[in-house]
DNA sequence: GTCGCTTGTAATCATCCGATTACCTATTGT
DNA sequence: ACAATAGGTAATCGGATGATTACAAGCGAC
């Protein structure tokens, strides 16, 4: 296999690996054991662990900007809110991207990764603005919305969907069309808990 | 000093600690030190890193929801979101206390940090809901918008206030009134890198 | 065929970190 | 006086982890 091709490979097991764990959380040794290669082979392809997260961070970006720029330039006829919003949805079904996006986020602290995320945030609402001629109170609360968002994909709210009434009111709030198909993408990872009688039994 | 007291120092201290770093990036013995004790003692006083960013969350939680309490029973004449925006931007004081959350709700695969930052945000949601009286679509805006906020402290956008137009520009959008204080609040670490003439000139 | 490049791995190193153990020092109750 | 208890630390241990080194297999050029 070409080294590009692992590349990617290695790049896309880096943002499943780093989305569920974030940066601190996720080691090399997951990533390389996710993408079927050796962990040295991670380290070396990408030189550190940090270097692959700024990587991953890039691509995501680049992810979520080409989505958003096809929304601007697609059918003018529906308004762009809902365009852009179903880019969004389109990008949910890689939890990675939008979680790895969140996680760089929230390390603003980082001495290196702290400004390429602000750099990257601030590309976004740029894009929002000029390209997508939005006004600057219409791009903030779209990203209020994205941020919500992946609030809510971060911290696995719809693993909680069948617990709690309350839970599915603000999903339905939230993702008020193609909930079912968000809901179907993102299976709980505990087995719902809520299903009666020892499934698979715990001991 | 009574073990009492101890605590709470140490429970503000690691605020500040998780808030930066999140819960992976922090170490105990940065909290330790952060607190002016040693890292077996705080180990020792909370069994683990893990119970430790518990309590950290549940008192993050704690004084997030009886800030919003506050304003909910205030003054009736000024619009409630407005009361709680306000109730918002005072817990904006302690960055640590919004920091924690989010990377908390960004840990929803943790098997029992995750289930423990659902309940959080759930209980927030409810408050809103019930003692709040707001709609679900009320509620989710505040906490969209509530969201926005906690990324750009947690990216620490402010630090590029005087770097970029489009940082202002959102700034203002997103903080419209009070970012005057919330910058004094909220120093850049880096000295500002825009200020000319090699300030202590890289290389 | 063999040189040299690419693609990869096994083994290992050095460090960090959470946790444990053992010990120290006041204060307090009797 | 002297246990007993609370508050606290130094030393250390074991495991995880990022990084490095050395090595090996495939393969095209000449």
């Amino acid at each position: 296999m070409s080294s590009d091709e692992r590349r990617e490979l290695v790049l896309d097991a880096a943002t499943t690996v780093f989305g569920e764990a974030g940066y601190h959380g996720a080691s090399t040794d997951a990533v390389a054991r996710a993408a079927g290669v050796s962990q040295p082979y991670v380290v070396r392809m990408f030189g550190t662990k940090q270097q692959l997260f700024l990587d991953v961070l890039g691509r995501a970006l680049d992810q979520l900007m080409e989505a958003f720029r096809a929304a601007i330039a697609g059918d003018q006829e529906v308004p762009l809110p809902r365009r852009l919003g179903l880019a969004y949805f389109e990008l949910t079904g890689n939890r990675g991207i939008l979680l790895c996006l969140m996680h760089a986020f929230s390390l603003g602290a980082e001495p290196v990764i702290g400004p390429a995320a602000r750099c990257g945030f601030m590309d976004v609402y740029r894009l929002l603005r000029d390209e997508g001629g939005m006004s600057a109170d219409e791009a903030s609360a779209f990203l209020a919305g994205g941020m919500l968002s992946n609030v809510i994909l971060g911290v696995r709210m719809l693993d909680d969907y069948d617990e709690d009434p309350a839970v599915r009111e603000l999903l339905v709030t939230v993702f008020p069309e193609k909930l079912e198909i968000i809901r179907a993408t993102h299976p709980p990872r505990q087995p719902a808990a809520g299903s009666r009688a020892g499934a698979s039994g715990s001991r």
